[in-house]
DNA sequence: CGATGCTTTGAACTATTTCAACCTTAGTGG
DNA sequence: CCACTAAGGTTGAAATAGTTCAAAGCATCG
């Protein structure tokens, strides 16, 4: 059930048997939610964090005067609010995307894991660190690209987030998110984000229908967007 | 020599004598930074990660293009390169913006600390996890909010992070920040950085002449920035 | 077939950048 | 002490980027 994790973990460093005995009786439990329904909601207090299996998730935020802004993107293979068993109150919703099935660990059982497994605990905060990296490099997306390279930005990060738990296939992948929740990303409008899209498609750096992208030419795109993978810590090495 | 350190702990949780001394033995040589200095350079692999003592830091990246997007503004207190000692490869610089004192902790020591200290390492992890918090509040303030309410968003959390840590005097604080420096931060030229400072000045939300901010209105700030303290996570409670 | 949700287009309006000065302050050497 | 300089702050005006409003196109579903 936890595949997708254990290539998110083993992507990063090796675990033994013991270690992915220890993960899968970590989450038991799995859940079903339908697309743009609420994981969990701003103001929550969680007992228990969930890891996606699979489908599309986001971490959103509305503000005072009712707009909405996508803070991260989560695929499977991600704990989406592993943070909760330590900050406790939600700042911010998660939202799923697109349908989701989601597994299921006790923050007591999470906690315990913290006293008595130092090696998994590391690889956990590694996963939280990964996470702000790519924050960080969303904002310096956001503030200081091209609204095109920002957009291309987030697709070469997404290639390589899915590679990792295989759900690339050769040069393309399912992609179902609409134009509004990709403005609510980049933090545009609808119509811009439109346009946006057309300058990448025209450039002939991608096709983008339906609900699959296909990246035409990697090399160019990733030149493009000025993107440097090192921020998602790929390689497996002792940590 | 790592108060500031101890009052952002404890301003999360109770820490017992023990583990205050550990901190402190972790925490032993010290380092003085000049300003506009880099303290770690992109693409360092550092083996020693620094607690800043004194002064403003910040992480950046800068662009192909040249342009450079400061990611998070650190205060005394903060770990700014814990990460490195799981991530390896420093994907970011950070540059001391004023004449800063760090601490300096060995990776084989933050490594020890995981494997017997169960309790610090979940602070530490929270701690991170805090820094989290705050980038996705930048990318809302940066993707959905007015470039005035964006500034007067980061002045009400700067003005906690350094309330925790005794650097607020009455209401107001040192902050040694150029415009360009802010402009650096919220993605903006610099003249549109000065006309968005001096939208505030207007609405006498605060002064800000030298290197010091002076809150006037708290509240009307607060109502303004659409700020809410709950990411920032501070109520002690066990963690 | 009609309804619904997402995508695309045009045009007017607003926000932001760029360029080019000028102003103010603090520090430096004569 | 004063003239000079450098760095940061402020201003105006033209050019570019992004939003808003309004409408039309295009699939999918019952």
């Amino acid at each position: 059930m936890i595949d997708a994790l254990l290539l998110n973990l083993e992507q990063r460093d090796t675990l033994d048997e013991r270690e992915k005995t220890k993960l899968r009786s970590l989450l038991t439990r799995d859940r079903r939610i339908a697309a743009q329904e609420d994981i969990v909601k701003e103001g929550d207090q969680p007992t228990t964090s969930c890891l996606l299996l699979e489908g599309f998730a986001a971490r959103y935020t509305i503000t005072g005067d009712g707009q909405r802004q996508l803070t991260s993107l989560h695929v499977p293979g991600e704990f989406i609010d592993l943070h909760a068993f330590m900050v406790k109150t939600m700042d911010h919703g998660i939202v799923a995307l697109s349908p989701c099935r989601i597994a299921i660990a006790e923050h007591s059982a999470l906690k315990e894991l913290t006293e008595t497994e130092p090696h998994l605990t590391r690889l956990l905060w590694l996963d939280s660190l990964v996470q702000s990296a790519i924050s960080r490099q969303w904002l310096v997306a956001m503030g200081r690209r091209t609204r095109a390279a920002h957009l291309a930005h987030i697709i070469c990060e997404l290639y390589l987030r899915l590679q990792v738990v295989k759900r690339v296939d050769a040069n393309s992948f399912h992609f179902p998110l609409s134009q509004m929740q990709m403005a609510d990303v980049m933090g545009l409008s609808l119509v811009h984000m439109n346009r946006v899209i057309q300058e990448l498609r025209g450039e002939e750096f991608l096709t983008w229908a339906k609900d699959r992208i296909t990246i035409i030419d990697w090399n160019r795109l990733q030149r493009f967007a000025g993107f440097d993978p090192t921020y998602l810590s790929l390689q497996r090495q002792p940590r």
